[in-house]
DNA sequence: ATGCCGTGGAAACCACGA
């Protein structure tokens, strides 16, 4: 079974990108972010065309998450994360696919930092920390996935001297994330390429994609039953050349039936 | 050192992204 993971930045904007990368690849989920689209302008038609269920969570201009699931049921479990009532931002949905749990996620950028955008960056971190904490003690088989903005080490970013006071890289993003691990979650690419760069984004300017000055920000954290199962993950790069694309590259693993 | 590019929405610029 392959999970993937996939910042579309403007699922309308790039669909036959989407489009395209789904019927090449063919993975059994997808969890994307960034729709950028409202909750009735999600292209549900083309999508089911290219043989993909799906749930979504739109919002107008800005954020948007959705999963999808070919030729499988898709059951949602819920949308938004407890803990701020004025949150009204679509960042996190769930559910249950093929007897998995899926949390698909886009965690604030939080950007300038530090400031209002910071602190949203941290106390969503902080709300999505609890649930995860909710969720490794169900004892269900759990994927956390998505777009984290959290580069977690200086092997995942090509300069880190440039990012120290940037709030994917500052000591606070880094801590959330490594403390969110240290619940017992495993982040199944380092796991599987400890040494390695590996990267999931690059800028759109600089020719940042062809110097291959990018970042690793999109994460999969699986439960230890999960991370037995995992057999293989990797990242599709060759995506993020291709014509009217996003800027991050969809990343994927392969769990045992 | 830097949104240099790109999307979406509104309005021929702005907010936002990482």
């Amino acid at each position: 079974m392959i999970i993937a993971t996939y910042n579309i930045n403007g699922v309308n904007g790039h669909l036959p990108v989407l489009l395209r990368w789904l019927e090449q690849t063919a993975p059994d989920v997808v969890c994307l972010q960034e729709l950028k689209a409202p909750q009735e302008k999600f292209p549900e038609q083309a999508i089911k065309e290219v043989g993909y269920n799906a749930i979504w969570h739109g919002q107008k201009s800005w954020n948007g998450v959705a999963i999808l699931a070919r030729g499988m049921d898709i059951e949602e479990v819920g949308r938004g994360l407890a803990g701020d009532e004025e949150d009204v931002q679509s960042r996190y949905i769930e559910a249950m696919v093929n007897g998995i749990h899926i949390s698909c996620l886009y965690l604030p950028n939080g950007n300038p930092a530090p400031g209002p955008k910071f602190d949203y960056k941290l106390n969503w971190f902080k709300r999505f920390s609890a649930r995860a904490a909710e969720l490794l003690a169900s004892g269900k088989p759990v994927v956390l996935t998505g777009d984290y903005n959290v580069i977690p080490a200086e092997l995942d970013v090509y300069k880190p001297e440039r990012w120290v006071d940037d709030a994917l890289f500052r000591p606070e993003s880094r801590e959330a994330f490594h403390n969110l691990i240290g619940q017992g979650w495993t982040d199944a690419i380092r796991k599987l390429y400890p040494t390695q760069t590996v990267y999931t984004f690059y800028d759109y300017f600089r020719n940042a994609y062809g110097r291959d000055a990018g970042l690793r920000i999109d994460h999969f954290l699986l439960t230890p039953d999960l991370t037995g199962r995992l057999l293989a993950a990797g990242v599709d790069r060759e995506v993020r050349g291709w014509e009217k694309t996003s800027d991050h590259c969809p990343v994927w693993i392969q769990l045992a039936d």
